[in-house]
DNA sequence: CTTGACCCTTGACCTAGATCAAGGCTCTAG
DNA sequence: CTAGAGCCTTGATCTAGGTCAAGGGTCAAG
């Protein structure tokens, strides 16, 4: 159900991954993307799982992700030779990190929520209890 | 409980606030924190609030917004006049932002999970899945 | 009243993450 | 076989979010 290596050229990647060719080329010298075949010509040369790992990137650059970070999180295929062990304890790491980002996500939301419900939408705005909070010391901490 | 408006010095606030001095002069500048009054001198002068202001800064920095969806955030209460409505309304949509930045994660987390639920933690790593999912085309889509 | 720590402004500089430009090959449709 | 779109590299430029330096006033302890 999938065509493997169908040989894109890196406008083609562009085009399908919804990025821009100097994008691609960047990701590739910062260690992001492995580097590609290249033609007799000097053009690269790519097959379809480039596109997967693009919209990887992508996914995870907009869950705020340092390019860094992501460089490691793909980097753990890289450690095939320390083995299967340190690849898992480093997902686990992955996995920690993010139920941080979520719990605090999480601590904020719950506060906002609380100062939505409790303001009437109307009204004098000095009993707005969103206006209050968040003129106040510590905003829906 | 709370002593009001002891005057600090912007050295005060930087220090207690654990951020650098030239930081707060730039959040000013960008309208994250509102210009403070001034002594005789040029000196500026703030009051304990701006404390909690710039932890409040910090924490939703750490969470990935950027400087102006921060101040989108506090600008909240730049809207008096605009009425409580719409400051209800604005206040709706960042909730409904930080519930989609949640769920994304938790996608990425619940796959991550299961990848290392997979995993063994030894062998072969042609047959780690966290391995192979990276690898591959949609690793933990 | 001096001196060292602190504050002021203006403007340069820094990193991350791209994006663009110049100059020059390559590919392909007609 | 030629025009025009596409690709190559090197190197400059841009935005966000700060950080630093220069040159010069201010404050408070001694």
């Amino acid at each position: 159900m999938n065509t493997p290596s169908h040989s894109l050229t890196i406008g083609a990647v562009a085009k399908r991954a919804g990025v821009q060719i100097d994008t691609i080329r960047y990701y590739e010298r910062e260690g992001l993307l492995p580097e590609p075949l290249r033609r007799a010509s000097g053009y690269r040369s790519y097959n379809e799982s480039v596109i997967g790992r693009l919209r990887f990137i992508r996914r995870a650059k907009e869950l705020g992700f340092t390019l860094e970070e992501i460089r490691d999180l793909l980097g753990l295929s890289a450690d095939r030779h320390r083995g299967v062990k340190e690849v898992k304890q480093r997902a686990e790491q992955r996995l920690a990190s993010i139920d941080a980002r979520i719990a605090e996500l999480t601590r904020i939301r719950q506060g906002l929520e609380q100062l939505i419900e409790a303001c009437p939408g109307r009204g004098d705005p000095e009993q707005c209890p969103i206006l209050r909070a968040l003129a106040g010391e510590e905003p829906q901490a």
